[in-house]
DNA sequence: ACATTAAATTCGA
DNA sequence: TCGAATTTAATGT
């Protein structure tokens, strides 16, 4: 796989690009990076948070073990997402585990720089604004979406919310997802989930492949109601 | 839960 | 380094 430096990663992330030259210098020196296998567990639910993190490569997650043991994904978090912004703004700890669910590369930008973007910088806190408000805005749908609707409905709004064009910028139309992560991300049994897909297939939303999906109409995804 | 198929990895030349 | 054999992962029912 050929990869990117560290350098040319960050010059290619859109809240980087709107930095000054001075700032951006700054960011780029204290940035850091580390790579993780599938299970891999990046930061961990009770740990002090040492750094905002994005995805550079593969595909993590953010999830909690419930006391049945079973796991609840609050959000899938694919190649380009920039995530854990609440524990470094608190100064708490983090409130999920962050698990690779892939091959991972992952991007710090340290408690401190970040923090000192926020007090420095409009265009960072703009940014940051817009990303926590779309964020908020994805959990209220998940939270509605959740109570009512089927199960066709439920993976279509998993789907699509993995586009967000604010949270997640400039994916493919690959989803490397297997059933099995998407039934987790949707909160439905593998074997539901399957069902959907197909579903979702038959009506010419989604091409399922090995792995993953091949995502055809995504406004439809978005907009699918109830039957 | 089980059977089938795809992909990834190992192993022998 | 090639391809067959084995193991692991994902899917379909």
């Amino acid at each position: 796989m050929r990869t990117k430096s560290l350098g040319d990663l960050l010059a290619d992330t859109p809240w980087v690009r709107s930095l000054p030259n001075s700032v951006r210098e700054r960011v780029m020196a204290d940035a850091y990076e580390t790579y993780h296998d599938p299970k891999d567990v990046v930061a961990r639910k009770g740990d002090v948070a040492q750094s905002w993190m994005g995805v550079a490569e593969g595909f993590v997650k953010a999830s909690s073990v419930v006391r049945s043991g079973k796991v609840v994904m609050f959000s899938g978090l694919p190649a380009g997402a920039w995530f854990g912004e609440g524990s470094v703004i608190r100064r708490t700890i983090r409130q999920y585990d962050i698990i690779a669910m892939r091959r991972s590369r992952v991007l710090h930008i340290p408690r401190a720089t970040f923090r000192w973007l926020l007090e420095t910088n409009i265009d960072f806190n703009h940014f940051i604004i817009d990303h926590l408000n779309a964020r908020l805005a994805q959990f209220m749908a998940m939270t509605e979406t959740d109570r009512m609707t089927d199960p066709v409905v439920k993976v279509a709004r998993a789907i699509s919310g993995l586009f967000d064009p604010i949270i997640y910028p400039g994916l493919g139309p690959l989803l490397q997802v297997s059933q099995e992560e998407l039934g987790e991300l949707a909160g439905l049994t593998r074997q539901s989930a399957n069902a959907a897909v197909k579903a979702l297939q038959a009506a010419g939303l989604v091409r399922a492949e090995y792995g993953g999906l091949l995502i055809m109409q995504l406004d439809a995804l978005r907009n699918l109601k109830e039957p």
